[in-house]
RNA sequence: GGCGAGGUAGCUCAGGUGGUUAGAGCGCAGGAUUCAUAACCCUGAGGUCGGGGGUUCAAUUCCCCCCUUCGCUACCA
């Protein structure tokens, strides 16, 4: 017996935990928790809310309250999500509170007494109105590839450029508005490229076994070569860098995070917390792909850095990203189905979230959940293999033997599910039960529960082979080995089902009025490293009350959630919801059967659209695309190039000269290696014909329209 | 632009140190059945394994190029 801590990544508190979240990390990290419990392994399941960090400061200026509030709101409402759903985290802990200010600064405080630090100057944008240095995303300005003003410092939201805070044109603070200054700043940074020479390279060498995914993205980092990367940042939103000089900085979020799985430990074990963090344990982290680097770079070089016995991660099953309906799912745009939602519109169906997500879980390359997807899965399998299998054999059982096991002798052919001559492990044990075992232990969670099933769709096979309806007719004693058969399988199924489905399996336990003890279980789940058992229930034994085990899921209530992400999207593409190219990809995830209402938007809404009439004052065929063109518009004094997906309509030759209706403020999109400033809007017939919207008489280009 | 991971049946995904008929679930078609939440069981149709070149007796599997999706990262302006 070993202890294993097991980790999941801090969600970060400015918004709820969505099923991405969960199908990447937190269900597949509770599933193997669950099995490393029934193992017999001391376990440790360690979580907690990410909170510092600079998005959440601006979430918290935006909404006119305290970087506090705004995680307190959602810490709680992640905590208890999780705690619904039944993630059996043995804590669930957060970064803001006092003991992870502790540790994390006694963690840099030894890491800066041992001079792991590098002490460098440079110049950042400093806000002498606020009096304090401005983080990346603090500053505004106009992005230098797309002309977009309302672009971050470290990133241009509308073209996702990449940016550093001095490319930005006409920068300001986002806090006064007022020009930033270049003033000069310490901060700590951790040598990366030595670290790498040192250490980085051997110890991750060594890890080939590791996740493809995971490895090679490691691997490319290091061909890279690493970079100095700084631990500290000038900001009052963190935990403060506890030496002197350093006032209004903080540990930099990606130093101090990884450390709260740390601190949780502490704070639920404060005697002996160090041994889950040293010596034999086994250090196991839950992390989405976006992680990786600060789970396999920056975190093991601050524990061997740390040295003191501290154990480095064994295995971190990065997984991939979940789509939600053909699109990324993404919290600003409100793109996802929140888990706290979920609990509340489709009432007691949590194994029936953790099931599909296990069996589209993205662990080797991004997936897909669509609502019907879900519908199918929840009523074909769980419904339609599960449960109904469950369902005939109890009531089978109560029909013929009022739920008490009648006395079976030997079994015999052909009614025998198994060979029973031979000496070696028991058939079902080597043929379903350790291979779900096996596939656990390799993190293959998918395929576990795929093969779990497999021993459901055997029960129904077995049933329809052996009929066991007709037998009761003729012969008694097979009818017994038959249904005695099935109720084995039953049984063994509601124990293989437990950390996939922990509350069905808990529900069809008492249906069979069994209560397994820990010692039992373990000795099931231990097939593997021992021989495994089959657990069989014995003559005489009554069962429990049946009833259903899944109850399927209607049309009306997969419509209402479609209907529900297909507001979402309606309303984040009514700032350029029109035809043409750019929006395709908005609303392509889901299309209307018809063309349908929109919902009503604010007169804001609308005001943000910049609508001009244009003049077109050149137009050519896009190469090697079919179907754009690119026109030159005039627009007042200014001239636009714009890229329209309407060559199937229009001759190049015969759209200069005209005038359009031009959305000016799209952010500009690159198609075919044009940059396109803005989108022609057209109108469509019945017949899908394209048509100008053009003034009635003639006007100046550049004319607004509202 | 560079790097990493993908691109396999209608859909969602497995797999492949190169070698007879490339898999599963769902969906679809046909059959069988009634113990069961019109569920279950059987059978079948469906893929030149992103495209092009190369190595080889043989490539979907190895090499090169290209297209494409996702991610990481750079640079230019």
């Amino acid at each position: 017996m070993s202890k294993i801590t097991i980790t999941a990544a801090l969600p970060y508190a400015n918004g709820p935990v969505h099923i991405g979240h969960l199908a990447g990390v937190y269900i597949p990290a509770d599933i193997h928790a669950r099995v490393q419990r029934l193992r017999g392994e001391e376990v440790l399941f360690i979580c907690g809310s990410d909170e510092h960090g600079v998005p959440i400061t601006l979430r918290a200026r935006k909404e006119g309250v305290t970087s506090q509030d705004v995680v307190d709101r959602y810490h709680k409402i992640i905590g208890d999500s999780f705690k619904e759903l039944g993630i059996s985290f043995d804590i669930y802990s957060r970064t803001s509170n006092a003991t992870h200010k502790e540790l994390s600064q006694a963690f840099f405080k030894n890491l800066y007494e041992k001079g792991a630090f590098k002490e460098i100057r440079s110049e950042q944008y400093f806000d002498e109105q606020a009096g304090q240095f401005l983080a990346d995303r603090y500053i505004v300005g106009t992005c230098p590839s797309c002309k977009n003003e309302g672009a971050y410092g470290d990133q241009c939201e509308k073209c996702g450029s990449t940016l550093s805070p001095t490319e930005l044109l006409n920068p300001k603070s986002a806090l006064s508005g007022t020009v930033p200054m270049m003033k000069e700043t310490v901060n700590w940074y951790l040598p990366l490229d030595e670290i790498q020479e040192t250490f980085l390279n051997e110890w991750l060498g060594g890890k080939s076994h590791w996740k493809s995914n995971v490895y090679g993205q490691c691997k490319s980092w290091l061909n890279e070569g690493l970079r100095p990367r700084a631990m500290t940042r000038d900001l009052e939103w963190g935990v403060p860098v506890p030496i002197d000089g350093a006032d209004g900085k903080v540990l930099y979020v990606w130093f101090e995070a990884p450390i709260g799985y740390i601190s949780a430990t502490k704070e639920l074990r404060p005697d002996d917390w160090e041994q889950w963090w040293t010596g034999d344990s086994r250090l196991v982290h839950f992390i989405g792909k976006d992680n990786i680097v600060f789970h396999c770079i920056i975190f093991p070089a601050m524990l061997h850095l740390r040295g003191d016995g501290y154990v480095l991660p064994e295995q971190v099953p990065a997984n991939e990203f979940l789509n939600l309906e053909g699109q990324k799912i993404s919290t600003s745009r409100n793109w996802a189905v929140w888990l706290n939602e979920y609990l509340v519109e489709m009432p007691n169906r949590k194994d029936e979230l953790r099931y599909v997500l296990t069996s589209i879980a993205p662990e080797t390359k991004d997936s897909e959940f669509t609502w019907k997807d879900y519908q199918t899965r929840v009523n074909s399998e769980l419904v339609g293999i599960l449960g109904n299998f469950a369902n005939r054999v109890l009531v089978l059982m109560q029909k013929y033997y009022e739920g008490v096991m009648p006395a079976v002798g030997t079994v015999r052919e052909p009614y025998a599910l198994f060979d029973r001559s031979g000496a070696g492990d028991h058939p079902m044990v080597v043929d379903y039960v350790r291979p779900v075992v096996d596939l656990l232990n390799n993190y293959q969670f998918r395929d576990a529960q795929f093969k779990m099933m497999e021993l459901a769709r055997l029960g129904n096979k077995y049933l329809a082979e052996h009929e066991p309806w007709k037998l009761v007719k003729t012969d008694a004693e097979a009818t017994a080995m038959v249904l005695s058969e099935a109720v084995q399988v039953l049984y063994n199924l509601a124990l293989l089902m437990e950390p996939f489905m922990p509350e069905a399996s808990s529900r069809l336990l008492s249906q069979l009025g069994v209560s397994v003890s820990a010692d039992d279980k373990q000795s099931f789940w231990l097939a593997g490293s021992q021989p495994g058992k089959w657990f069989e229930l014995a003559e005489g034994h009554t069962l429990g009350a049946a009833g259903l085990l899944f109850q399927k899921i209607e049309d009306d209530v997969i419509d209402a959630q479609i209907a529900k992400l297909q507001a979402t999207a309606a309303s984040a593409a009514a700032l350029a919801q029109a035809a043409g190219v750019a929006t395709d990809s908005v609303v392509a995830g889901i299309e209307a059967k018809e063309e349908e209402a929109k919902p009503e938007v604010a007169y804001d809404d609308f005001a943000k659209l910049d609508l001009r009439v244009a003049t077109v004052i050149a137009c050519e065929k896009v190469e090697k695309a079919d179907k754009l063109l690119k026109l030159t518009l005039q627009v007042g004094t200014e001239e636009r190039t714009v890229v329209s997906g309407i060559a199937l309509h229009f001759q190049p030759e015969e759209v200069v000269g005209k005038q359009v209706l031009l959305l000016a403020n799209l952010a500009p999109r690159k198609m075919r290696g044009i940059e396109s400033q803005g989108m022609i809007l057209m109108a469509e017939d019945a017949d899908g014909k394209l048509v100008f919207m053009s003034p009635s008489n003639s006007v100046a280009p550049g004319s607004s329209v509202s």
